[in-house]
DNA sequence: TCGCTTACCTACTCTGGAGTAAGGCTACGT
DNA sequence: ACGTAGCCTTACTCCAGAGTAGGTAAGCGA
């Protein structure tokens, strides 16, 4: 029962680590530093456990990342610009407003559900430190709000009508991307839905509203190519 | 332009302080770790600042709440405790479903917008710690979704319709307490707004939708005691 | 083969902060 | 008055964890 040096299984050689190009490793330190972050939070969190977790030493990164803050913020970003860029693909301008507005939540939530870690780095812990994180956040978090501003207003538009929905856009918007990102933390917590649903639930809500779901009208997507 | 012992003057006396029964002394000590733990967070928050900020040394606090862990979780509690209690007593089970709904929602963010501190420390700070701090605010969001669940379940089998509601009553309820936390959040970097404008925005998205919106048909809260 | 660069390591230093020991001061009971 | 209970303090101990000094080895071009 004692293996001291099997050359077969190789997890983890405590010892010398094998040669790897500088790109490759700031990635695998930056998926490590989200792991441990996420997990513990920006305080909590400590070099050293991120170091174990990229399997490299200490010193690497703040050769390659530079100070413990230098590095929360750089998982801030990597995550943000990921998950913008998630959304965004997922909507097309063509569409109506009500079917880019599900396929964009669809994308969030795909994006959330896929990447656990990421969205709660991005929201949880960066939102608990006061510094200079949340400003990456924020930013994110205006591009969404104003992407969204922006199929609504344009929907109120194409209607002729909706000055109410117009001209609270932004407003509404805000109050939209706050619940998803809610519903998306609360999501954390009861991982047994799949995405479909809490997208679905979401739509409903801000789309038919309580009034209209109370008579059973609820929302339903299209169906596209059958 | 030197008074080194204004009589008059009296703020923070480095000195003794004067002796105060325990009772307001744990108050005092609650409070300033609310404000110190929601400034910096669990762990950033140290015990010396709290008891700056308390006006006390930091014996008497392990002398009266214990270690920095049994404090932290005291103050969510007493927070948690609070809110709870403000929204249960904005509501009136006589009412009808809506105007219930828009005394909770103006309780709730009547309290958040009192007591920001409390909410950051209760929302975001407890969240950001895996511990078994969340607990006590998970505890806290159950009963606030049974609550609102069981408006709208009322307000479904009232009408004898609605059964697309009353059945995901639960969900949608989850829906909307995230939807309302995260707009509290959103409140905290936004403060110039008004609480009757926020509660309305969260109205007028949970209980018309957007596609009622974009008609221009909006949710009014209704004439009181005019 | 030598030398240069770059990846990588062990083994520290040093500070911030949790938690405590040991003892003063004050008020009230007797 | 004088003890004693309980409020309150200074002044530590001690450890986790950020950041670094200094050195090893692997590839690579001459």
């Amino acid at each position: 029962m004692s293996l001291p040096e099997s050359p077969l299984a190789e997890p983890e050689k405590p010892g010398r680590a094998k040669r790897l190009p500088r790109e490759v490793r700031e990635r695998q330190i930056l998926d490590a530093a989200v792991t441990v972050f996420s997990q513990y939070g920006y305080h909590g969190a400590s070099m050293d456990e991120v170091s174990d977790v990229a399997g490299i030493s200490k010193p690497m990164i703040y050769a390659y990342l530079g100070s413990k803050e230098d590095l929360f913020a750089a998982c801030i970003h990597r995550e943000a610009t990921r998950l913008l860029e998630a959304i965004v693909g997922g909507i097309h301008a063509e569409e109506p407003a009500d079917v880019q507005l599900w396929h964009g939540l669809t994308a969030f939530f795909g994006f959330v559900g896929e990447h656990r870690e990421s969205w709660r780095v991005l929201h949880r812990q960066s939102l608990a430190q006061g510094g200079p994180f949340t400003e990456e956040l924020m930013a994110m978090r205006e591009r969404a709000i104003t992407l969204v501003a922006a199929v609504l207003v344009r929907a109120g538009s194409d209607e002729g009508v909706g000055h109410a929905a117009s001209r609270a856009g932004e407003a509404l918007a805000a109050a939209l991307v706050g619940a998803g990102e809610s519903l998306a933390d609360w999501w954390l917590d009861h991982p047994e839905e799949t995405v479909d649903v809490i997208a679905a639930r979401l739509m409903n809500l801000v789309w038919m509203g309580f009034g209209d779901l109370l008579e059973d009208r609820v929302w339903k997507p299209p169906i596209i190519e059958a």
